[in-house]
DNA sequence: GACACTAGTTGCTTTTGTCAACTATTGGAG
DNA sequence: CTCCAATAGTTGACAAAAGCAACTAGTGTC
């Protein structure tokens, strides 16, 4: 791989994560930040239902998890129930007023994609659908072994 | 816009962001933080040269942006002298071991990169070039004028 | 039954980031 | 030329985010 394609891909990435940085930053939802918003995403979707598989998903502190935890439940987001088949563990799931809150950050999601793309044709859009599936399919994430 | 087509570029960005989280986070270079290394960027490569375009350029708070090029001035990375035309701003320019520095970080950045298109054939890499350029020239960065 | 191991909680610390107040300077309007 | 609003940068105080290590309780294995 020559130095131009990896000063492209630079580039791309740098374009990448600017232009997602701003739709990401703001309010999806008012009150959740973004990592409780992905916390519930994965709770609720991604049928993620234990601290530790929500560690390893968002490689995130198990520590820190455990607080963010607490604080979804003291809003009454999400449920911890204790795990009758191992009792160390606890049970994640989420309140109506977790899914509801979910349902939601998922419009926010939707509308800045949907403003995002806004002024383009259906063909255009076609066109960077089939990119970004080029792209995955090229790029697989390995577990980076290191 | 269909949501089959929203769902398929949220799926797009979740995956994105994974891919390079992970190698973003780690080592780019030892010693420095992920914000000081974009600085360094900006002000060798994109020849920022202010602390207003630098709060520009990365969205960041200006007293932050003072406490983090201080550091760098500390560190022997970055010198601050006056503009004669403009006293109530410094000019930045890197030092020589603020050049080396940031020539490592390339270097690293572009290792890893490397590293995540190891497996492709030449064709295949053209291909994701191909569909990066297609994204950013759809996908224009607009200042987001809410 | 002893022991290494895992899930989760808690206290403590560091890092990161925000906000507001302040100084020095600039540039334009009258 | 003088006032004054606006700008660049610094600093202090503080809040939020994240990480580390020690601890408890439970699990599974030998």
């Amino acid at each position: 791989m020559d130095s131009q394609a990896i000063h492209q891909i630079r580039h791309f990435d740098r374009f990448y994560t600017q232009l997602f940085r701003l739709t990401d930053k703001y309010h999806l939802h008012t009150t959740l930040t973004l990592v409780e918003a992905r916390l519930l995403l994965e709770i609720g979707e991604n049928h993620r239902n234990t601290a530790v598989q929500l560690t390893q998903a968002l490689t995130i502190d198990k520590g820190y998890l455990s607080r963010l935890l607490t604080k979804l439940a003291d809003r009454g987001l999400l449920q911890r129930t204790a795990n009758p088949v191992d009792k160390r563990t606890k049970i994640l799931v989420l309140t109506t007023a977790g899914e509801a809150s979910l349902a939601t950050i998922n419009e926010r999601a939707d509308e800045q994609v949907q403003h995002l793309f806004a002024n383009l044709t259906p063909t255009e859009t076609q066109q960077v659908l089939d990119a970004m599936a080029t792209i995955q399919a090229h790029v697989q994430t390995k577990p980076t072994d290191e």
